[in-house]
RNA sequence: GCCUUGGUGGCGGAAUUGGUAGACGCGCUGGAUUCAAAAUCCAGUUCUUUCGGGAGUGUGGGUUCGAUUCCCACCCAAGGUACCA
């Protein structure tokens, strides 16, 4: 009987679908297990081979924990609210909603075909009001709390409304914006009602505030930097400035030590550990004021390095730093100017990135050294960030390369305050060995000492005191876009923000006619003719209502594409509950995540903001855990193969690869789809494809035109995708597991090649010839079954074989050694045919062992086998070790570390005895050649090795 | 620039604590079967060689009886870098 996987693949999906067989209850005497995937992003171009990747591996490991007895929670939905959904809305007029859902029902197809375990019951989508409805509330939550340091936890507003009636801000130890004024219980209880909103908005831990963004004027938008491509916008080749904005924030910041110290107890990759590490950016060092010279104004650095203070030669401001404007005097006033324009064009992360070019500009005015009293010109330079610290920079050149190189460019003096460092080539940036000299009360004093010696000082002139700064922001929460989650949010007459009563929510994305900007330049929902909130009502009602008494203006910002997926985790644990967002008897026992498979690339995004979110949550009592993911896999991305045109700058041209020699040309991608195994391309399908080439010239060589070719992240932005449906249809689905596991280590990222597709799948073919051993191919083995008896032959060695692959498939699964285990199962099979093993004692959990890799032929052969329960509730094999024991073992006998022969010896044999064999050995003396070996290793079990 | 990861045959990769480098699969070569093909099976396949052997895990150095594995320096590629998700 043939392997006829479409039909058995098709068979089983069925079977599982109908049974319910992966659902999972709340309540359970087994013990959990919650497994869990980053849900992906709908995109109209499908799922591409990439996406299961982490999926198989995580289906795998769920699937194998039910084997093991436990309850397995592994759902799946979709992150559904996105650019690209709005992206197509601009162009065509569709709404995002319908090709949302038309996209996840492709999606939907193409997941069921590989055989997941999903639990699809509880499935979520972020864009569905049902589900936004929570993401709302959290927002309202986080609206309604601030962040006690006393208690180091976020607490509700109320409390903090108590406190200032009580006895004002002046002891309140709180996160708060920088500027927070001072004020008594008596100035509290006198403030306007919208004067309390707008000093309560600077402790709440989502606020507004004016951040910058990449403006595209343009367009009349807000980009991202990923759609901004030397400094042009990526659509249209636009120019972009940074421009301040008012914008949601949340106070993440108030958790930055918390996050740091979570990092700790959670079993994450070291390197996402690591990039978290960074992002959070921790440094100890101080905060000193610096009074300007001849002016009322003061600013304030932060510096890791305080114990250089006599050092500082200048100071450079960012040149989007508030006090610029004030202080630059008249004669600069047109040089500062025109620097912050050009600088106004330029993004962060080229400032960043280019250390080369060295820029800056003097403001004319100076600062006062707080003890020499000398003034320290004021410079703004671009390599000073306006987000980092207060964005200035005490800059001491002798002790930082970067002020060095602008002191050098600049000739600004560099003082050398290091006693015996030659500073003439370069900085000294050695903290351990630094002794300071020419520095006042600070000469003689190792770093530490120095650093404790000027603090003190500091305080004791009120300019500056001991700090740890992070270098994480608050992050902005508002998007200047359509399709995301409105926020239940109105202004009222004061124009402060209120939030809608929870009881009220959802409150739904209203339609629009159109998806961009308005022409004055506000957010989509800006083009909404019912969104005003009508507070008698409760309800949202046309704009004509507004009045500022009783209908208000909604929020026209949606909330980021981060929101829907910070809490979704929790959401599965009760997915369809209306009155709560999980019940507690849900989240009792569920608890936590207890595997996350996901993609390195959300490190400091999503998996941050999420463990922000969860610790949140946990402050105010609503999850049990303040971290929500014990174990985190980093999946390796899949690159594909990109094909590439060239076209000749200048001309035209569109020439063969092997033409281009010495021409200037710009390569193009091209879809993978039109290039044949040979690299050659099909031009007219190109030239369909791509109408702008229609007229083209296409210059060939031999008659052909050949693209170049270079490995890429799959993507179809690059159109390298590989579908797998094809894969699915002609091999079948568990042909593409095992095939997608054995490409490589699951953290790597692994080129995808489909040539190799026909090994795994001869693979299963061999599986199944194995239980097919009666004539004409049909299903045989031997031994006692449920239905009928008969006698096994059993041998020793299909045992042998049979316990190996138990001990490393358990090895590599708890491992994550996916792509090993697919060895293993080969290596199995073959020894299994090769001793024509027909026995059920072997057969049988052989299927168990398969099973999790690949589920619909092991379902199909458990099936055969005599079972009318899924495998998916069969118990997994027990390893014995006794079935493995050897008497021999083969040495390796090498000399000076090269292995020359190998020698069998008995495996118990002990180490005197080994040399002794190894020493009178003919090949041994052969070696030797009449020398006498100086020493004799010999590591019993492993190896013997002769020196001399 | 900074942070992170990786570099082993023609290709994907294996080598779990420093102990036989190249498991397993693809591809290729030869053979069996077949009218032929598909499918299947068998044998071989790191390079080099005067057939004794010699060299070999990005490059250069180091530690060690022994290094793909540990240390130092460098080169190259990929990912991230705060509004792609």
């Amino acid at each position: 009987m043939q392997y006829d996987f479409n039909r058995i693949e098709a068979k089983w999906q069925l079977y599982w679908a109908k049974n319910q067989t992966f659902k999972a209850e709340n309540s359970s005497d087994k013990e959990k297990f919650y497994v869990l995937d980053m849900f992906p992003y709908p995109s109209g171009a499908g799922l591409h081979v990439g996406h299961p990747l982490g999926y198989i591996a995580s289906d795998i490991y769920a699937r194998y924990k039910r084997h093991r007895g436990f309850n397995v929670l592994h759902p799946q939905g979709y992150d559904s609210f996105g650019l690209p959904a709005e992206q197509y809305a601009i162009q065509t007029g569709q709404h995002p909603a319908i090709t949302t859902e038309a996209n996840i029902k492709r999606y939907r197809e193409q997941l069921d075909k590989i055989g997941f375990s999903f639990d699809w019951s509880r499935e979520v989508r972020t864009s569905d009001p049902k589900y936004y409805k929570w993401t709302q509330w959290i927002f309202i939550q986080l609206f309604n709390s601030w962040y006690n340091k006393g208690s180091d936890k976020a607490e509700d507003i109320t409390g903090l409304i108590a406190l200032f009636e009580k006895e004002g801000n002046s002891k309140v130890n709180a996160v708060c914006d920088e500027d927070t004024e001072v004020f008594s219980a008596e100035e509290w209880k006198r403030f306007s009602a919208g004067r309390q909103q707008e000093i309560l908005l600077k402790y709440r831990l989502t606020y507004l505030a004016e951040s910058e963004v990449n403006w595209c004027p343009a367009l009349g938008t807000v980009l991202a930097n990923d759609e901004i491509v030397n400094g042009v916008s990526e659509r249209g080749g636009h120019p972009v400035i940074r421009k301040k904005m008012t914008q949601w924030s949340m106070r993440i910041s108030a958790y930055a030590q918390r996050l740091l110290d979570g990092l700790e107890k959670i079993d994450w990759p070291q390197p996402l550990k690591d990039s978290q590490t960074n992002w959070i950016g921790r440094s100890e060092g101080a905060s000193v004021t610096f009074k300007v010279l001849d002016s009322e104004q003061a600013f304030a650095v932060f510096t890791t390095r305080p114990d250089t203070i006599f050092g500082a030669s200048f100071m450079t401001l960012a040149p989007e730093h508030e006090l610029v404007p004030l202080i630059t005097t008249s004669e600069r006033k047109a040089a500062v100017e025109a620097y912050i324009e050009t600088t106004a064009k330029r993004s962060e992360r080229d400032r960043m990135a280019d250390v080369k070019t060295i820029t800056g500009v003097f403001t004319g005015a100076y600062a006062e050294h707080p003890f020499t009293k000398e003034p320290i010109p004021i410079w703004i330079g671009d390599y000073v960030l306006a987000g980092y610290g207060t964005g200035a920079v005490m800059s001491v050149p002798c002790g930082d390369q970067r002020d060095y190189d602008f002191a050098r460019h600049f000739n600004i003096p560099i003082p050398n305050i290091f006693d015996g460092v030659d500073i003439s080539e370069e900085a000294f940036a050695d903290k351990e060995k630094t002794v300071i000299t020419n520095s006042g009360f600070l000469n003689g004093l190792p770093y530490k000492k120095a650093v404790q010696r000027v603090i003190a000082e500091l305080e004791k002139i009120g300019q500056g005191k001991g700090k740890v700064n992070y270098r994480l922001r608050d992050a902005v929460f508002s998007r200047q876009r359509y399709w995301g989650e409105p926020f239940p949010v109105y202004y009222d007459a004061d124009g402060m923000p209120r939030m809608i009563n929870e009881k009220y929510l959802p409150i739904e994305l209203p339609e629009v006619e159109k998806y961009l900007p308005t022409e004055t330049g506000e957010p989509p929902l800006g083009n909404a003719t019912h969104w005003a909130w009508d507070i008698e009502r409760s309800a949202v009602v046309s704009n004509d209502l507004i009045d500022h008494k009783t209908v208000f203006p909604l929020e026209l910002n949606t909330m980021p594409g981060w929101a829907g997926s910070s809490q979704y985790f929790n959401r599965y644990m009760d997915p369809h509950n209306e009155t709560e967002i999980f019940s507690r008897e849900a989240i009792d026992y569920w608890q936590d995540v207890d595997l996350y498979i996901g993609g390195s690339e959300h490190a400091t995004g999503h998996l941050l903001y999420s463990r922000f979110w969860q610790k949140f949550m946990y402050d105010r009592g609503w999850v049990p855990k303040d971290e929500y993911a014990k174990k985190l896999i980093n999946q390796g991305m899949i690159t594909g193969t990109s094909a590439f045109v060239y076209r000749e700058e200048g001309s035209g041209k569109v020439i063969s690869k092997g033409l281009i020699t010495d021409k200037r040309v710009t390569p193009i991608h091209a879809d993978v789809s039109f290039v044949n195994a040979s690299d050659e391309l099909d031009v007219d399908a190109f030239k369909k494809w791509q109408p702008e080439y229609k007229d083209a010239e296409f210059v060939l060589e031999d008659g052909k035109y050949v693209v170049g070719r270079e490995i890429e992240k799959m993507s179809k932005s690059k159109y390298n995708v590989v579908n797998p449906d094809e894969i699915c249809e002609q091999y079948g689905a568990d042909s593409l597991r095992l095939y997608e596991m054995f490409l490589g280590p699951l953290e790597q990222s692994k080129p995808w090649n489909t040539a190799g597709i026909t090994g795994v799948h001869g693979f299963l073919k061999k599986l199944w010839r194995l239980y097919h051993s009666g004539p004409n191919g049909e299903f045989y083995v031997e031994g006692a079954s449920p239905s009928k008896g008969s006698v096994e032959d059993l041998s020793a060695e299909s045992l042998k074989t049979l316990h190996k692959t138990i001990k490393k498939v358990e090895e590599d699964i708890e491992n994550f050694s996916f792509n090993t285990s697919v060895a293993t199962f080969m290596i199995c099979v073959n020894e299994l045919t090769a001793q024509k093993c027909k026995s059920r004692t072997i057969l049988e959990p052989l299927a168990v062992l398969v099973a999790p890799y690949a589920p619909h032929i092991s379902e199909e052969l458990w099936e055969k086998l005599g079972h009318s329960e899924s495998i998916a509730t069969a118990s997994w094999p027990t390893f014995n070790p006794e079935y493995l024991v050897e008497s021999t073992k083969e040495y390796p006998i090498s000399f000076n570390g090269k292995k020359r022969f190998t020698l069998e010896l008995p495996a118990d044999m002990d180490k005197e005895a080994i040399e002794t064999a190894v020493m009178a050995h003919e090949k041994t003396q052969e070696q030797l050649q009449g020398r006498t070996p100086k020493k004799v290793i010999v590591v019993p079990g492993r190896i013997v090795n002769i020196v001399g």
